[in-house]
DNA sequence: GGTGGTATTTAGTTTGGGTAATGAGTTACG
DNA sequence: CGTAACTCATTACCCAAACTAAATACCACC
């Protein structure tokens, strides 16, 4: 590959995007349609959704984030009946979490609340602007999980 | 505007935007380029080098947080050497920030060291997913800053 | 069967943000 | 004028969500 991003537009295009990443971020954290799921949790569950199930540890490596972490993560979902933990087949070590259908209906509804705030935010783009930004939503996306 | 964002594509790009945003958002956090400098504060520096000075309420606005919480960040950087404090000549309640000359150069090394990072990140994209990514990065500012 | 490696968890810490209350300074209005 | 209401910054305290290190349980291979 050459020096995709050695000029000096990819440079400012480097800056903004980190900042703007790191500011929409923080701003998407009050945004919870959920007051009682932290983002992360949020995310959680959207990576089950897409995958049907994993273990803490695959799941830690998909979020990167520390297996403590997602330790802590699982069992508060599993407390809110979000999710359902079993054991592994195969090792007695590992533990399988798959969502429960409560989950599912809480993923669709948060859908719903969070394209209501994106929306409001969006209006103050116009319509090749959101057109941009759709294109690169699931490069961004790729880029995330490299 | 029309329902920009209500048709299933957009609803989609909603969903990925927001879970991209944050997981890469986690990830930069820790390809910190100054280990002693939290994101926030680099974005502060960042907006100073934009804007060229402030007064803690107008950086707290800009970066979406609470005027205590940009208190203590704007402490932290003029304890080390990168921000000047000078009363404001026509309110003498407020302050005005700048940035030092050290700041500038700080900035100018740590952009080097993100492109790498985020060049190492970029060599899992081809050329036409890092062109989609660069047209986006200020569209998404944009809608970070609404 | 022991030994080294892996999955998860427990315990304790750090960090980066928030809210509430205070003080100083400004503006508006009687 | 002068006082009331408001604004900016700050101080003090708190909380959430990550982290590291160490413990526990288990697997696999010699």
């Amino acid at each position: 590959m050459p020096d995709l991003i050695h000029d000096g537009d990819s440079a400012a295009a480097v800056s903004s995007l980190r900042s703007a990443v790191m500011l929409l971020g923080r701003r998407l954290k009050h945004q919870r349609v959920d007051e009682s799921l932290s983002p992360t949790e949020m995310s959680v569950l959207g990576t089950l959704a897409r995958c049907g199930s994993a273990t803490p540890g695959e799941l830690a490596r998909k979020e990167h984030v520390q297996p403590p972490s997602m330790t802590r993560i699982v069992a508060l979902l599993e407390a809110k009946g979000l999710v359902r933990l079993e054991p592994h087949p195969d090792d007695r070590r590992q533990k399988r979490v798959s969502q429960t259908e409560q989950a599912e209906a809480m993923l669709a509804e948060s859908r719903t609340k969070r394209n209501a705030w994106l929306s409001r935010l969006a209006e103050g783009l116009d319509e090749d602007e959101w057109e941009t930004l759709r294109a690169a939503a699931p490069v961004l996306e790729k880029l995330a999980h490299l």
